[in-house]
RNA sequence: GCCCGAGUGGCGGAAUAGGUAGACGCACAGGACUUAAAAUCCUGCGGGAGUCGAAUCCCGUGCCAGUUCAAGUCUGGCCUCGGGCACCA
C-alpha cells in the first residue's frame, strides 16, 4: 500500500541530519532520564523481545520530548561476558573483533527499527576508557576495605571452569550453561555486599520499583529478625553461640545441631567419644555438590556428640548435641537449638532419632468467656484396624458427634485416664496406647450445665486390640443419651464439627510440629502468655539482662565472589607482591587491559587464562620495586553494568568517570525497564554499586533508579521460549524488511498486557500493518475543513492514548486508536485537524509513517517538533449516551438518551419502557437506584 | 512448604472508587468487486431456546459459599497454572 521502506529510511535519515534526538546537560526544559537494559552483543542479533520492550521506551521517549522534556534515552553495550568469548573460541577470532563486528549488526538494527537513542552518548563496557573507570572504582571498593580476597567455600561451575556468585546459581546449577556446581575452596575476590543488606531493603522506600521487583530483592535479601544465644557446653569453657527467630520456645529445647563444618567440633575434639562417626559425617558432608545438598524431600541425617552435653541456660537442663548437614555453616551461626514441638524441621529430626519432645505453646481453640471454670480432660481417639473405623460418641441432638471425652481425676495419669473414660462410656478395654498430641487450650461453653470452661485438653490415640468388653458405667442421665458407634474415616470428616475433637483428630492421624500462635506452658516466667511477640521480647530482655544472649538480625545475602577466572573480562588491577602483600595498581596506570594474544582458552586447575601468560602478569611492585605479580582473574560482567547509567551522563569525560555537574544534573535515572531475570542479580548489583558511591560522596543520590518496570517475554507462536533448537524464533530483521519498522513495533505494542508473556502471532503482525495502510488510506478522504469531526471521540482517544503510554497498557492505546481510524473511516471525510490528531497521538508508536503522512498532507510541522496534545476533560463527554435500564439487576432496556438528564427524568423514562413495563407489571416497586450518565435500576417485588 | 502473579469466547486480550461482560485485533463463515487469485469493502461471530428475519428469554468471567438493588470486580474457603525463594533455624 505504501513504500515503506523508501519512507523509514528517509526519515531516520531526517532524525540522524538533524540531529533531533541529540541530548545535552542543561538547558530550560525539565529533565527526564529514561534507561533500557543495554544488551549483551552476542552473534545472533538483537531477539523480537528486545524490540518489545525498546519500542516501548521509546515511545514514552519521544512522549516526553513533545511533552517538552529534556530526555536522556541512551545506549550501550554491555560487552564483556563468556558468551563473546566463548564464541570467539569458537570461531577463532578475538573476542574483541567478535564484540565488534556484534555491536555493528545491533546498531544497525536498532537504527532500522527507528529507536531515538543519543547515539552520541553510546558506550561499550569494553572500551579502555570504560575500563579505566571500572577498575578505578574497583580500586574505591578496595581502598574502603570493601573488596578482600578470601580463601572461601563458593560456588564453582564445572563445566565453565569458573566461580560463581550466589545469584548465579539457579536451582542448584549454574545460571549460565545449566551445568553442575560444586562448592570450592578457592581464593576469590569479594565485595562486602552483605554490610548493605539493611541500606538495600531501606533503599526500596527510596524507588517506586513496580510491586513483584521489590518483593523479590526484598525475598532475596533475606532479612530475619530473632537472637543470638549463648549455651554452655558442659566442662569447656568456650560456649556455643546459636540463632534462633523464636527465642520464646527456649524451654522447649530438646536438643542442638551444628553444621558439620563448625569450628566448635576441633575444640571438642578430646571430649568426644565418637570422633571417629563424627569425622566420617563431615566428610561425607563436604563432599556433597550444591544439587545433592538441596536435594528436596531428603531423609535428614545425623549423629550425636557422644560424651558432650550443652546447658539450657534458663532450665540448666542437659541437652544433647548432633551434627547435621541440614544447618548451613553459611547462616547465622551455624548452629541452632532445636525445639522439636514447634519446628517442622527439628520434629522431623527428633522422630527419627527418638529423642524427646517438649511442647511449650499450647494452641487454643474456642471461643474465650468470662467466668470461665478450669479443668483438665482428655479426648480419646479410638481406632479399630480390622474394621478400619474410629469409635464414636452419637450425642445425637445433645452435641453431635464426638469422640470419647472426660475430665482428669486428680492425681490421674492422662493415659489412664483416657481408658477408664472409654471403658466407662463405652465398655472397651482391650487397647494399644500409641502416642498422644500435644495439649490444645479449649474454651466452650456447657447448655446442659449452664456454664463456661477452660480446659487443656490432651488427645490420646489407642489402637483396639479386641472386641472384649465390660458393664458401662454411666450416670443415670447419660444412659438414653448417646450412642456408641463405629464410624469411617468419611463419617468423622463430615460429621465431627466440634472443633477440639477435630483438632485432636487431625494431630493423631498426622502428627506435626506447632507452628501457630497459642498459650506458653513448661516455660516459667512466659506461662500463660498469649501473645508471640510479647513472648519474644520478655526472653530477649531477660537473656540480655543475664548476659546469654541478644538480639540478632540476620541476611540471607551473602558477599559478592567478584572474581573470574577466564580471559574476557575487566583485569582486577591489583599486584601481589611477596613483601607488600596485595598492593593496587596506580590510578595513573589504569587501565589494566588484557594482553594480544592468541590462545586464552580456560586451564584445566581453575586458574585464569591470564596466568599462563608471565609477560603480561609479571610485574614490579608499585610499592617497592621488587618483582611482583598481577592478579590473574578478571571481573564479572556486572561489573560494567553496574554503573553504566553514569557514564551516559558524560560519556566523553577523560577526567572523571563521570562529572558532578552532570550527576547533578541527571540526578537519578526516571524509569529504568529490564527484564524480571535480572531483579536479583543485575538490580541488585546496580543498586549496591551506586549506595556505595554514595556513601563516599561520588554520586548525590542513594538510589540509582526511581521506577522499575518489566516487561514480560515474548515466546514462539508455540507458547515457549523461543530458542534455535526449537526452530521458533523470530528475527526481527525479516519483519523490517517485509512488513516495516512501524508494523513490527505496532505490532509488539498491541501484542497484549506489556508485563505479561505473549506468543507471537504471524496473522496479529499482518493485522498492524493492516491498521497502518488503513492509517495511510485516510489521506484520500481529508477534506479542506478545519476543526474536529467528532471533538468527544478525539478529546477521550487523546486521554486515553496519554495516560495508558505512563501506565504501560500500550496494547489499549493502539486499540482506542483503531476505534478513531475506524471512526474516521466510517464518515464521509475528514479534515485536516482530524487526520493530524491521530497521526501525533501514533507517532511515538509509529514514528516514520506520521510523519509521512503529515508531510505529504502538509497538516503541520514535523510531529517530532510539535507538542504533545492535551485534552479537555469536559470535552469528552457525549452529548448522548445509552441508558441502561434493569429490573432486579437484569438488563431489561437500552435507551438514547440526552446526557443533561436529571435522575427524575431518567426514572421517568425508564419506568415508561415497553419491555420494562412487562417485567414490572402487577409488582410492587420497592426502590428505585439511578446511577447518572449510566443506568436505572427498578427493584420490584 | 513460604512469598508474589494469574485464571474471561476458537485465539491474543478489553472492562476493577461494584453499574451494559467480551472493546480492539486475529481466526473463521457468508457476501460484494475480479475471468481468477491477492488486496480491499460489507455482514455475522460466547452457549442455548425462539423465529422467514426479529423481538424476547435462559445460562455464562476456574470451583463453592457470602455481602449487595447490582459481583469478572468485594469477603471467606478451595482448585489449577506461571514465577521467585527454599533444610535460612
Amino acid at each position: 500500500m505504501y513504500n515503506f521502506k523508501e519512507i523509514e529510511s528517509k526519515w531516520q535519515k531526517y532524525w540522524e541530519v538533524n540531529n533531533t534526538f541529540k541530548v545535552n546537560n542543561g538547558g530550560k526544559n525539565q529533565k527526564y532520564y529514561i534507561l533500557i537494559e543495554f544488551p549483551y552483543p552476542s552473534g545472533s542479533g538483537l531477539h523480537v523481545g528486545h524490540v518489545r520492550s525498546y519500542t516501548a521506551l521509546d515511545s514514552l521517549a519521544r512522549k516526553r520530548r513533545l511533552e517538552g522534556y529534556n530526555v536522556l534515552f541512551p545506549m550501550g553495550w554491555d560487552a564483556f561476558g563468556l558468551p563473546a568469548e566463548n564464541y570467539a573460541i569458537a570461531n577463532k577470532i578475538h573476542p574483541r573483533e567478535a564484540v565488534k563486528e556484534n555491536i555493528e549488526v545491533f546498531k544497525g538494527q536498532c537504527k532500522n527499527l527507528g529507536l531515538s537513542f543519543d547515539w552520541d552518548r553510546e558506550v561499550a563496557t569494553t572500551d579502555p576508557e570504560y575500563v579505566k573507570w571500572t577498575q578505578w572504582q574497583f580500586l574505591k571498593f578496595y581502598e574502603h576495605n570493601l573488596a578482600y580476597k578470601d580463601k572461601k567455600s563458593i560456588n564453582w561451575c564445572v563445566s565453565c571452569k569458573i566461580g560463581l556468585s550466589n545469584e548465579e546459581v539457579e536451582h542448584g546449577n549454574c545460571e549460565r550453561c545449566g551445568g553442575e556446581v560444586v562448592k570450592k575452596e578457592k581464593e576469590q575476590w569479594m565485595l562486602k555486599m552483605k554490610d548493605y543488606s539493611e541500606k538495600l531493603i531501606e533503599g526500596l522506600n527510596d524507588t517506586e520499583f513496580i510491586e513483584r521487583v521489590k518483593t523479590a530483592q526484598v525475598n532475596w535479601i533475606g532479612k530475619s529478625t530473632g537472637a543470638e544465644i549463648d549455651f554452655e557446653i558442659e566442662g569447656v569453657s568456650e560456649k556455643l553461640k546459636i540463632y534462633t527467630t523464636r527465642p520464646d520456645t527456649i524451654y522447649g529445647v530438646t536438643f542442638m545441631v551444628i553444621a558439620p563444618e563448625h569450628p566448635i567440633i576441633d575444640s571438642l575434639k578430646s571430649k568426644i567419644k565418637n570422633i571417629g562417626a563424627i569425622t566420617e559425617y563431615k566428610n561425607k558432608a563436604s563432599k556433597k555438590s550444591e544439587l545433592e545438598r538441596l536435594e528436596l524431600n531428603k531423609e535428614k541425617t545425623g549423629v550425636k556428640l557422644e560424651g558432650v552435653n550443652a546447658i539450657n541456660p534458663l532450665n540448666n537442663k542437659k541437652i544433647e548435641i548432633w551434627i547435621s548437614d541440614y544447618v548451613m555453616m553459611g547462616y547465622g551461626t551455624g548452629a541452632i537449638m532445636a525445639v522439636p514441638a514447634h519446628d517442622d524441621r527439628d520434629f522431623e529430626f527428633a522422630n527419627k532419632y527418638n529423642i524427646p519432645i517438649v511442647p511449650v505453646i499450647e494452641r487454643i481453640t474456642g471461643e474465650k468467656r468470662d467466668n470461665e471454670k478450669y479443668k483438665k480432660s482428655i479426648v480419646a481417639v479410638v481406632y479399630d484396624k480390622e474394621s478400619d473405623k474410629y469409635l464414636t460418641i452419637n450425642w445425637k441432638d445433645k452435641g453431635g458427634r464426638l469422640f470419647v471425652g472426660g475430665s482428669i481425676e486428680e492425681n490421674e495419669d492422662v493415659i489412664e485416664c483416657a481408658k477408664r473414660e472409654i471403658s466407662e462410656e463405652t465398655g472397651y478395654t482391650d487397647l494399644k496406647y500409641i502416642r498422644l498430641t500435644f495439649p490444645i487450650n479449649h474454651h466452650y461453653y456447657a447448655f446442659n450445665k449452664n456454664k463456661a470452661f477452660e480446659i487443656d485438653a490432651t488427645g490420646v490415640y489407642f489402637e483396639l486390640l479386641s472386641d472384649k468388653k465390660v458393664d458401662r458405667n454411666l450416670d443415670e442421665d447419660e444412659k438414653e443419651v448417646f450412642n456408641v458407634e463405629w464410624v469411617s474415616k468419611d463419617v468423622i470428616e463430615r460429621e465431627v464439627n466440634d472443633e477440639l475433637h477435630k483438632t485432636v483428630y487431625e494431630n493423631t492421624l498426622n502428627p506435626s510440629a506447632y507452628i501457630g500462635d497459642g498459650k506458653m506452658i513448661n516455660s516459667d516466667i512466659l506461662n500463660g502468655i498469649t501473645n508471640k511477640e510479647e513472648a519474644i521480647s520478655k526472653i530477649i530482655g531477660y537473656l540480655e539482662e543475664k548476659g546469654l544472649g541478644k538480639k540478632q538480625t540476620n541476611y540471607r545475602l551473602q558477599d559478592w565472589v567478584f572474581s573470574r577466572q577466564r580471559f574476557w573480562g575487566e583485569p582486577i588491577p591489583m599486584i601481589y607482591c611477596d613483601k607488600c602483600g596485595w598492593v593496587p595498581v596506580p590510578e595513573t596506570e589504569l587501565p589494566v587491559l588484557l594482553p594480544d594474544v592468541t590462545s586464552y582458552e580456560p586451564t584445566e586447575n581453575g586458574e585464569s587464562p591470564l596466568a599462563n601468560i608471565p609477560e603480561w602478569y609479571n610485574v614490579s611492585c608499585p610499592k617497592c620495586g621488587i618483582d611482583a605479580k598481577r592478579e590473574t582473574d578478571t571481573m564479572p560482567n556486572w561489573a560494567g553494568s553496574s554503573w553504566y547509567w553514569l557514564r551516559y551522563m558524560d560519556p566523553n569525560n577523560n577526567k572523571e568517570f563521570v562529572s558532578k555537574e552532570a550527576l547533578e544534573y541527571w540526578g537519578k535515572v526516571d524509569w529504568y525497564n529490564g527484564g524480571m531475570e535480572h531483579a536479583t542479580r543485575h538490580l541488585l548489583y546496580a543498586r549496591f554499586w551506586h549506595r556505595f558511591l554514595y556513601d563516599i560522596g561520588l554520586v548525590p543520590t542513594k538510589e540509582p533508579f526511581n521506577k522499575r518496570t518489566a516487561h514480560g517475554m515474548i515466546l514462539g507462536e508455540n507458547n515457549e521460549k523461543m530458542s534455535k533448537s526449537k526452530g521458533n524464533v523470530v528475527n526481527p530483521d525479516n519483519i523490517v524488511e517485509e512488513l516495516g519498522a512501524d508494523s513490527l513495533r505496532t505490532y509488539e505494542m498491541f501484542i497484549g498486557d506489556y508485563e505479561k508473556e505473549a506468543a507471537w502471532n504471524t496473522n496479529g503482525l499482518k493485522g498492524s500493518k493492516r491498521f497502518l495502510d488503513r492509517i495511510w488510506r485516510l489521506q484520500e478522504k481529508v477534506n479542506n475543513n478545519s476543526g474536529y469531526s467528532n471533538e468527544a471521540l478525539v478529546h477521550k482517544t487523546i486521554k486515553k492514548v496519554t495516560l495508558d503510554i505512563e501506565n504501560m497498557k500500550y496494547n489499549t492505546a493502539v486499540a482506542a486508536l483503531m476505534i478513531l481510524c475506524n471512526e474516521y473511516e466510517a464518515m464521509e471525510s475528514i479534515t485536516k485537524d482530524d487526520l493530524r490528531i491521530l497521526l501525533l497521538l501514533l507517532n511515538p508508536i509509529a514514528p516514520h509513517i506520521t510523519e509521512e503522512i503529515n508531510e505529504n498532507q502538509k497538516l503541520g510541522e514535523a510531529l517530532c517538533l510539535s507538542s504533545w496534545p492535551s485534552y479537555d476533560e469536559l470535552k469528552t463527554i457525549d452529548e448522548f449516551y445509552e441508558m441502561i435500564v434493569q429490573v432486579n439487576g437484569k438488563v431489561r432496556g437500552k435507551i438514547e438518551v440526552d446526557t443533561s438528564l436529571t435522575k427524575e427524568q431518567m426514572e421517568d423514562i425508564a419506568i415508561k419502557h415497553e419491555n420494562v413495563i412487562k417485567h414490572i407489571e402487577g409488582k410492587e416497586i420497592i426502590k428505585i437506584i439511578t446511577v447518572p450518565e449510566k443506568l436505572v435500576n427498578i427493584v420490584v417485588k
